[in-house]
Formats: structure tokens, sequence, C-alpha cells
DNA sequence: ATCCTCGGTTCCCTATTGTAACCAAGGCTG
DNA sequence: CAGCCTTGGTTACAATAGGGAACCGAGGAT
């Protein structure tokens, strides 16, 4: 009745009560996923990943982060100081200086980031070639 | 010259050279950047954390994953396949159905995401303390 | 007096995402 | 046999996030 009853080829797992797998993303509002949303961020991420080498002024993060604009920097930066993973130092210096470093809670994620970035050095060829392979079989479709 | 000459707190690391500290993230057009934009996507960390458990039908992505719209989830799904992540099967059957599953690949980067949601559910108590904190000092600011 | 620097903020416009309606194809219901 | 149901989408349009560029403030250098 809820399946495709006719021809449907393993009706073996569907009923609604699997559907709660996870807990933790469940519900929208979930503090875990908001917290995932802001780490596993374009930005964020780039940004944790150069200042574990050491500490950065603004200009030297920018430079850094080919792509970035000033708005989006000042953004991210703000979002990872309010979380409590980097700490911004303002010296009331002309012009100024402000200096951003991790914390200590910056230098674990740190960690698990650097996980995910060695992983897709490793799998990158993998990847590319993967895409390369669906792109084929995609335009083939087309004719 | 270049710093705060006059009364900048510690002239020790700012030459021009310092910049390129990650060559990974030099180029926008990185490959390795490229890639972690996609993996370190909201919707798509969510679809591989589900997906490790067991493969899952459109519809049970959709339910499990809330707030999610079909589009993006369409969208995330095909991204996910093109780079070789996840396996797409479609049954010949109406109505119809189609199952989503990781493959060796994507099981392999399920391990680092994972670490992340752990790191992120060990730590969540910090960073909401740590925005509360930051919250406040903030509206303090404002008198 | 004017220009320069750094670290922003503001404005405007484009690009990505969400919302909702529609679709195909065949089985089931009346 | 007409009309409705199902799943897994696609499409058109609205809202929101992000990029680009201009501007700013404070004081030192020219």
């Amino acid at each position: 009745m809820e399946e495709g009853t006719s021809n449907s080829p393993s009706d073996c797992c569907s009923t609604d009560r699997d559907y709660d797998i996870h807990q933790w993303d469940a519900r929208e509002d979930c503090e875990v996923r908001q917290i995932l949303d802001r780490i596993a961020d374009k930005w964020s991420l780039l940004v944790i990943a150069l200042l574990e080498k050491r500490t950065l002024r603004f200009t030297e993060l920018r430079k850094s982060i080919d792509g970035i604009s000033q708005r989006m920097l000042t953004t991210t930066l703000r979002q990872l100081e309010r979380d409590g993973l980097i700490e911004r130092t303002v010296y009331p210096v002309v012009p100024p200086r402000v200096d951003y470093a991790l914390t200590e809670l910056g230098c674990t994620l740190h960690e698990t980031i650097k996980a995910l970035v060695v992983w897709t050095e490793t799998n990158q060829a993998k990847i590319i070639s993967a895409r390369r392979s669906y792109d084929e079989r995609a335009s083939e479709k087309l004719w």
C-alpha cells in the first residue's frame, strides 16, 4: 500500500519508524546542525586551516584566501570569534592592527578539519576521474 | 614602512613572502578547494552521514533531513553522484523507486565527516556558552 | 594640507537557495 | 474507462546570501 505494490524490487525496509535514524538532524533547529553549518563553511574552513600555522592579521588572511571578499572575511571572523574558535586582538594603533589566532577550542577543531583536507588531497584524483566519467555518460545519453 | 611604524606592538612577521602559507588555497580555482566547497556543504554532510547507516530512497532522505527542499536534495545528490561518493540506482517501476547508497569512496569520506560531527557534539556546550558570553559583551558595549 | 595605511562598514546588484506548482507513467478505485 | 494515487523529479518565480566597489576614521608621513 505504501510501496510500489506491484513490482518493487525489495519490499523490506520502508516502514515509517525507520526514518529517525539520527536524532541530531531530526529538527532543523538542532544545535549540532547549526554549529555544523557554521563550521563546515567554505570560508571558515580556510580561515581555521590558515590560523593553525600562526596568528595572522586581517590583511594577511585576505591575501592568503584568494577570492574572499572583505565583507565575507569580516563576517566569517566575527562568527568564529563568537563561537570561541578564534581570538581577536585589537591594538590601538594607527593604522589599526588586528590579530587573529586560534583558541584552544579552535585548535581541537583544526585537527578534524585537517583530516578533511587530507582526505580531499588524497582522493582528489578519484573524484576528478569520477566527474569525468559521469560527464561522459551524461553527454552520451543526450544522443 | 609597511607596518604601523611608530607604535605597533611587535614588528616581527610581516614580510610579503609569508603569505603563501598553504599552497592548496593559493588559487581560487584549486581543485582541492573546489572539492572542499562541495563536501563541506550543509546538505552534503547530512546526506553522507545518513547514507552511512544504510541505503535510502529519495523520499526517506527528504523526510530525514528536516528543512531540505526537494530541489536542493536533488541537486546535492546529483553532485555527490558525480563526485563518485554515492551511487544512484533507479528501478524501472511505477511509482519510481530510486535508491542512494554510499560508494566505497563515500565510506572513507564518512569517516572524517563523522569525526567532525563527533567534535561538534562533544564541544557544542562550549560553543553555546562562548556565544552567550560574546553576545553579553556585545550588548554591554552598546551602553 | 593632503595622502597613505588597515580594518572595517555600507550600498547595490547578481547568484544561489527556498517555495510551490507541475509532470510522467502506470496501478488502483469507482 | 475516467480520474486519482504514488514517487522522484523539473520548472518558474521569490527571497536571501554573497560579491564588488566605494567610503570611512584616525593619525603618521610627505
